[in-house]
DNA sequence: GCTTCCAATGGGAGCGCTCCCACTCCCCTT
DNA sequence: AAGGGGAGTGGGAGCGCTCCCATTGGAAGC
């Protein structure tokens, strides 16, 4: 015969702990979560028996006692998941990790994608599998948007959704950057701007198109008419390709995007204009790439790390029953050879 | 007087559910569970009930019943937070995501940058805050991969680690890459082929630097020693300004990885080298930029979102108690212009 | 010296679910 | 006709923790 395939060695218990220990689990509890009433004997006598016990507490059992999770989910919606694959997300994360961290929260990363995917989100939501929600880069009648709204859970978003403005969110200044980036261009000379929009169904895409026309109309110019890319780079080659046959004496022009902007850069080097002195351009989001663009390009900054540490901080606030006030991030021109 | 000002509106629970649709707890944990030994009378009223209560079963509950949280860790360790702003790693997850949506596991995300990271990791695998573990970007001697030998949990390392391997791991396969690389450039005529290593403490700058010196001397050739960058753009920006100091005749160079081949090629401009006419250059990862390079950039093709997605599904096997075996991916050569 | 108060303590009732097990029928063998 | 087997069912004991509450005893207040 053969020993039980299945030794249950299992973890110890805070019982075990407080039975080495020689007192109560009430007693023993409360050192663990540094609590008072506990007399100095006995806290040193359970740390005794923590340490000789190896013991860790199970966060499950603590969780259900709690109802806290411990943990807090990142949602990013979007139809295709290799829109994550877009190193905004990975700073997005670096940011919110940190933060998380400080809080003692856990990252529990969705990407809701497909069909299975929102519905687990759902799940997660509306089963209270987490203490808040992160929920960025949703679309347009999102009906996550909605789901978050019911879940009786703190949500923040990260960037607002199109139309309506959340209760707490934290965005990032893009209209006010996409202003600057065009009053820069402006204040070179250039007069005759041209746009390369990003998603008109995104937040973003419009926010950033606004900031445009307010410096052009401001500008006493005629603003360009949205020209619609959808973000990746052969689509910013594609408009700029379109703009040039429409307005070929276009002295300039803004991408609501680095991505774009790199693919607005390969179309005029194709066509032989020379950036900046026959058309200058610039991007938005200060990516890596765009300092290794040739010519390097001028663009935007956005502080990505910063949109996810203070998302994770708004809603780590949230947890605890404060009540913090949306945050709108600022940008700034970073000026490279482009323009 | 006002009302209690907490109002404790509870989800409700499974024992609601069984009481509306008079069956017993057991029941309609069956139904829930899709478990046999439920009439088919008694399925439709529990439906029925459920779907009336709006019930969510609750998972920390489950959890602490069946001892299994639903959930896998992906852990990145490194010193720097920032290295995981790698696209890389962006891409790695979306594979993983998929892979544990079908798995119905969620993903939970730790950066163990920092030593408080790097605790509650700790605790996560010793408190088993988790099904199963993906241990990622390792350093050598990381105390991590201690912790997880010891953690009676899963453990899939996604790359090895430098040194052992692992029993579990999927990994690509980074010496018949370099190989490939360099007798790519060797069968284009050229000799004098030099190397930017990566990292010569991680078993991908090591596993690179052998494929190349298997090909060189293969081909009857003296490899140039491991000359060793960081994996970074600025190093290998410096390590061929060095190379080109010491080797002013050489007419090839393989990069450990695309960043350093960036660097490299931006060097090489700055040198007035042409590329690839008097100097070809290969890289490694084929990430995104490596398209935008200029000239595009020859380089090694890793299958990034596959290493994700098969180190999931080995966790996952795992997990349900099957018995995988190693995986090492395919690399390949994507021809561009540089070489 | 006697009440008052509060720090210290441990018992016990959950948290919401799973799962073992005993029990009842009912059908099918011999 | 008696027995066996299994499907269907519900009760109850956990899973490992927190937290309320009753109890104790010694210090402080009068």
């Amino acid at each position: 015969m053969v020993m039980a395939d299945d030794p249950p060695r299992r973890q110890p218990t805070l019982e075990a702990v407080a039975e080495l220990a020689g007192v109560s689990r009430s007693v023993a509890s409360r050192v663990l979560n540094n609590a008072p009433h506990v007399s100095q004997v006995k806290r040193e006598a359970v740390e005794r028996a923590v340490r000789e016990l190896a013991y860790v507490p199970n966060p499950t059992a603590r969780a259900l006692a709690t109802r806290q999770t411990g943990a807090a989910a990142l949602v990013v919606s979007g139809e295709d998941p290799s829109i994550f694959a877009d190193p905004f997300f990975a700073q997005v994360i670096v940011g919110a990790s940190a933060a998380l961290e400080e809080a003692d929260l856990h990252l529990m990363l969705c990407l809701a994608a497909t069909d299975r995917g929102r519905r687990r989100v759902e799940e997660l939501l509306r089963g209270k599998g987490a203490d808040g929600v992160m929920l960025m880069a949703l679309r347009e009648n999102d009906p996550l948007a909605r789901t978050a709204d019911e879940a009786e859970m703190p949500v923040v978003f990260g960037g607002r959704p199109v139309g309506s403005a959340p209760r707490w969110y934290v965005d990032v200044d893009n209209t006010g950057g996409a202003r600057e980036a065009t009053e820069y261009l402006l204040s070179r000379g250039r007069t005759r701007v041209a746009v390369i929009c990003g998603r008109l169904d995104t937040e973003v895409g419009r926010a950033r198109y606004r900031g445009y026309q307010d410096a052009m109309l401001a500008a006493g110019l005629e603003p360009f008419p949205p020209n619609e890319g959808d973000f990746t780079e052969p689509s910013g080659a594609a408009v700029m390709a379109a703009l040039l046959l429409q307005h070929p004496d276009l002295d300039a022009v803004f991408a609501a995007n680095d991505n774009m902007a790199a693919g607005a850069l390969r179309t005029l080097r194709e066509a032989g204009r020379r950036v900046p002195a026959d058309v200058a351009v610039v991007g938005f989001d200060d990516l890596a790439a765009a300092r290794m663009a040739d010519p390097p390009l001028t663009t935007v900054h956005q502080p990505i790390a910063a949109l996810g540490r203070e998302t994770a901080r708004m809603l780590a606030a949230l947890i605890h029953g404060e009540t913090p006030t949306p945050l709108i991030l600022p940008t700034h021109l970073v000026r490279r050879a482009s323009a």
